[in-house]
DNA sequence: TTTATAATATATCAAGCCGATATATTAAAT
DNA sequence: ATTTAATATATCGGCTTGATATATTATAAA
């Protein structure tokens, strides 16, 4: 099998086997939710996505009427059929392709020679922030009711920001020089 | 500014800071070179950026006649102008883009419960294997006059190996069953 | 209270990227 | 001698991404 990439219908789906959810919903599992540190998909993809799996009766759209009144566009509701189960099932099923990582800020600490120290420094700090926060987030989460699969993910992503956030403690002398300033 | 992605131009550009190099050489950069673990650009966008740089005047092209005998496709050697590196410089001036991640093993791993148990464990011990080997070819590579950036990148491109190896090592009987046949 | 801002919600589109594929040569291995 | 792997350029359809448009509701501020 030619392992290919997880489709956003995939994502999708894996979305609604935990529970109905609006295209709105969806994206926010990803962009702050459970996925968040290991997929991504935006609108363009999910509601293109959604109206394909309706077609193919993977999922059924329960449309809620806006209180009656307003001529508001009505918020559609997804749910997962028992074939679109069946599909997720199978979509699992199939060898995942490989990892792909795209990090432009380690691009530019690659390059670090070329740039402008203040730039670095301010670039660096913002990252190592970023990935301080997201470890901390992750350990502020309650684990009660929460399936085996998810917490152990969930404790990957977290050995995964603290190593990153650790080494860029450890070395950031490295790479950035100590600046008389404390200017930005 | 909107912290624009990082494109297949700059990443070529970066690349060709480096040296010389033809298309398929750029590739393997990304495939199994420096920038394997954090980046990644295909010959569908390689191609038509070296292009597009030649026409703006940031590459020029060295075309190599094949020892004069055959009809081959000419080599093409592309080397960076002055103006391609103050371009270059000028993209590492802009603020990153935030780390993109799209793991799809991982996203099984979190419907670890949907799936059968001898693919996930084939999965899990794949995915494992290649992320310890990754490790350990980091650590044969010889820091023997390469910049600090490069080294710091590739220091970091281990901790990263190796913590989610240390955490799938030390993790692995949350999601893995202890079957008695070994079989796959 | 009124106003402004943020959050909820659906949808589309251009630009660009990715994976696959085609083609051809040369080096290495069997 | 023959097959396989590596080198090398190039294109294309399908999909994704990021931005944008639109509209409502909840929240915060003035």
């Amino acid at each position: 099998m030619p392992a290919t990439d997880m489709d956003a219908k995939t994502l999708c789906l894996g979305v609604l086997v935990m529970g109905d959810a609006t295209g709105y919903e969806i994206r926010k599992m990803f962009e702050e939710g459970p996925f968040a540190h290991f997929q991504d998909v935006g609108y363009g993809s999910i509601y293109p996505a959604l109206a394909k799996l309706a077609d193919e009766g993977l999922v059924s759209v329960i449309e809620v009427p806006e209180n009656g009144h307003s001529d508001r566009r009505d918020k559609k509701t997804y749910r997962i059929t028992e074939a679109g189960q069946r599909a997720f099932i199978a979509a699992l099923a199939k060898p995942p392709a490989p990892d792909k990582i795209r990090s432009d800020t380690t691009f530019l600490m690659f390059f670090a020679e070329f740039m402008d120290p203040a730039h670095l420094r301010a670039v660096y700090d913002d990252y190592l922030a970023y990935y301080r926060d997201r470890a901390e987030f992750l350990k502020t989460l309650d684990p009660e009711g929460v399936p085996e699969g998810r917490l152990f993910v969930r404790g990957m992503g977290l050995a995964f920001y603290e190593a990153v956030a650790d080494y860029m403690t450890e070395n950031r002398s490295r790479l950035i020089g100590e600046e008389a300033d404390a200017a930005d």
